[in-house]
DNA sequence: CCTTTTTGTTATACTGTATAACAATTGTTT
DNA sequence: AAACAATTGTTATACAGTATAACAAAAAGG
């Protein structure tokens, strides 16, 4: 087994066949279920021995991390920059962002919200996201609230990817000016009377 | 294979199977991952033979389908009995009876939520919340909002389902009462609050 | 060009799924 | 109670998918 350094495997060879097999796993996930997949499907697809995928990975769940835990940083990443623009909440340019990015990456999005499997990811997602929610909407942190900042965020970040997931479910349409008002209008306001008022 | 017979298996063999069957899956999720558990291990417990398994289910998901499905019909039976005692849905009563239920039945919630690999319950149950939400909630056909009513909905089901996962993974704290406070101002209101400014 | 590393080929062990055949047990009927 | 029907248990077996080993072939890097 080739070691894993953090820098990044330099040998291109081996770049390549993580690429391939990452790009196997993401076409066959949006073909069908998951869950059915198998590491020869994966293999052939790739166009690489089978033998090659245990020279890198434990199993398939690894290689999805692998392609998610990239994604989701990067996803994050921007979500923050948006986050940094807007100060303020009551920014509805922010929500248009959003789902401008994800009709962007809705490769990623799609097999996020598909393989739902990994519970693991999901999860991480959710807290990190609730997690800049919480930093950043000032609101959330009203003390004489009865509503506790830790469930209003977790709130925050469900609904979030919720919607999301009934957007690319529905052909991502409304479009995203749209959804950004209607994302203002649930979420961010929704959540902001609904702590103010309890 | 035994034929299946929409009124009930009447033989009492059959009967015993099945809810063997059934007491052993749902403990061995409760203990463990979902999707490593596999036949052997689910027919050791409840034991029988390892084919009977194969005579009344054609794989763990269909047994499993079996569980959530009854479990599903009786907690819609239930909430929607408490939407019809409470027609203004400002009561926050209704909110704190669907948090007791939970409690009392929350092996079956956590076997739902655990199991999220299977999606098409969770995807079914989300619809199911949702109408019902359309249909009591009055505030949802404000014709002139810029946010549909399905969308308000949806946003609503998932959020529901989201809260109580939050609360059975934080040990059920807050109590019901306050939960019910919670779902109210977060869910109901922050939702009408949302669809009446937009 | 020579060494190291990665990849491919082939063979094999192992686990879990799924079914068949027949015996043993249990339930139902008369 | 006896006879019949249905279910369950026992044993054997086929098969798919996972995982590893040993060695040959190809590619990368100094």
């Amino acid at each position: 087994m080739p070691k894993k350094s953090s820098p990044v495997n330099v040998d291109p060879r081996v770049r390549r066949t993580h690429r391939i097999l990452r790009d196997a796993l993401v076409s066959l996930i949006l073909e069908k279920d998951y869950r059915s997949l198998t590491i020869k499907e994966i293999t052939d697809r790739a166009d690489v021995a089978y033998i090659t995928f245990f020279r890198h990975y434990n199993g398939i769940d690894e290689l999805l991390m692998e392609i998610l835990d990239e994604g989701v940083a990067e996803l994050l990443r921007h979500i923050e920059t948006l986050a940094g623009k807007t100060e303020d909440p009551a920014n509805e340019v922010e929500g248009r962002l959003i789902f401008e990015y994800i009709r962007q990456e809705s490769d990623l999005f799609r097999i996020l919200l598909k393989s739902q499997a990994v519970t693991r990811i999901r999860k991480s997602v959710i807290e990190k996201i609730s997690m800049m929610f919480q930093n950043s909407c000032g609101f959330l942190q009203r003390s004489n609230s009865h509503i506790p900042a830790n469930i209003a965020s977790n709130h925050m970040a469900t609904s979030l990817l919720a919607l999301i997931e009934w957007w690319l479910e529905n052909k991502m349409s409304p479009p995203p000016p749209q959804m950004g008002k209607i994302y203002k209008a649930l979420i961010i306001d929704g959540t902001m009377s609904a702590v103010a008022s309890a």
